[in-house]
DNA sequence: ATAATACTTCGACAATTAACGAAGTAACGA
DNA sequence: TCGTTACTTCGTTAATTGTCGAAGTATTAT
């Protein structure tokens, strides 16, 4: 039961399966994922470190900067998430991430980021 | 993220996976059930009922007996699903379950059920 | 050095969920 | 009709999970 429960009870959030669908096209820094989510920075945090513990993303540090992206997958697992992308594809909320993430990424860095000044 | 959330998350649990994944060869009622994963009455009733609100099985009533079985899937969810089972194939607690599902379905209803009566 | 930035980890709290006994329902049997 | 059986729903409790502020860490800037 371990892996196969485990890399569901990952995605079984609204705010890791939207984090793990927007990762779908190429890595994200953080901050971004922040500013996407719409949650404090300890809260994102979080949540990217239970995907990565499920296997389900890896991250790389570039100086100040950690940039997350989705792990290789293979076999049933790589089938399996692949079918899982597809019913994303329609969804709303994905979509609307989708633009926003759209809007974020024309964005400088020091706009970014602003998730830890604003108060 | 209606619908696979949904379906992500009636999954994301032991119990329920266990059931789902029992009921691949077909349907059981729910005593065998209630022997297989060894939880009261309640609770596997509460669990199932759980997987046939996202959708992932039906019941039909034959007098006393209630009994459960997959739905029938379609387009992505089906493939999600496919590659699901096929990634439980080789799980230790599913063949165990197997095993076991052998036993308890070699029982007669008499044997069956006896969760009721036992104390 | 010192200060700031971009994070992560910790600790606390609130909300959600799993578990089951008890009470309720529906079907069958005497 | 009255009891029994096979189950579901309800209500409570315990455990788990999501959230974020505060404190800690690593890296860059001055």
């Amino acid at each position: 039961m371990k892996q196969p429960l485990h890399t569901v009870r990952a995605l079984a959030d609204e705010i890791r399966m939207r984090a793990w669908k927007a990762l779908e096209p190429g890595e994200l820094c953080l901050c971004e994922l922040i500013e996407l989510l719409d949650r404090s920075p300890a809260t994102v945090s979080k949540h990217l470190s239970l995907l990565r513990q499920a296997g389900l993303i890896e991250y790389r540090k570039e100086g100040r900067w950690h940039y997350y992206g989705r792990a290789k997958y293979a076999g049933a697992s790589a089938r399996m998430l692949g079918a899982l992308d597809r019913m994303l594809d329609g969804d709303d909320a994905v979509r609307a991430d989708k633009k926003h993430l759209n809007r974020i990424q024309r964005k400088s860095r020091e706009e970014l980021c602003q998730c830890y000044r604003k108060k």
